[in-house]
DNA sequence: AAATTATGTCGTATGTTTGCGACATAATTT
DNA sequence: AAATTATGTCGCAAACATACGACATAATTT
């Protein structure tokens, strides 16, 4: 079978889907929330607040490093982790954009 | 091996990342906006709007709808689909909290 | 009553995600 | 130089998502 037709669909649409497959787990949720509180950010300490194995933390880790909110830095043995700010708000910014255009109440009749 | 963990973390994330699942794939945004915009929400107005065949798209409708983010009225043979505007702006209200969480600068140095 | 229309559901193929333990590597300490 | 520490990556198994055609059903038209 053909698969993922996500090139029939504007990069608009296909940026916002990318945007909110990295916040559909809750652990990388709970890895921005907690960067975005703390002002250490060692992957240790990350994976202590994380209630999942050492390794499937790390494969969040990455995945939120690839989706480009998180940037890591490496510091000795250690790598510190830390939100990239800039393509955050831009990220959500191009996010409220679109749940605001949905959840605004249309102007014609609803038939439900 | 067990599977899923969510369980181990708290409902409110729970919930924005269910939220965060049902807008992660370009065909539900597009039936989201479509429906934020039309006057007509027959499901085959909208299986024309969407470049997937006619089984797909029901099959996302019917996930929209499991996510409470959409409502389908029996109309004689055809189904009027709308927005449930009270739903998508609790939700949406929820996940917005959280981006402006996570996207407000914090009072630490960064490390990166 | 047969044909048509609108839509949902099932079965199947394939791709993707989640989760873990085991192993690899590289810096630091002993 | 050996041991320890911090972290990433690999390989596997199970679960989940995507996509489609074929079939089922129920209302409407002929």
């Amino acid at each position: 079978m053909t698969y993922s037709k996500n090139h029939a669909f504007s990069s608009e649409l296909q940026e916002i889907a990318t945007i909110c497959k990295a916040l559909s787990h809750p652990a990388r949720i709970a890895i921005l929330k907690h960067l975005s509180t703390c002002s250490s950010c060692i992957s240790g300490d990350i994976t202590k607040e994380i209630p999942l194995s050492r390794s499937t933390v790390s494969q969040h880790l990455q995945e939120l490093k690839k989706a480009n909110l998180i940037e890591g830095e490496i510091d000795g043995v250690k790598i510190c982790y830390c939100l990239n700010s800039k393509i955050i708000k831009k990220h959500f910014g191009l996010l409220n954009k679109i749940l605001i255009e949905i959840s605004t109440e249309n102007k014609f009749t609803k038939c439900c």
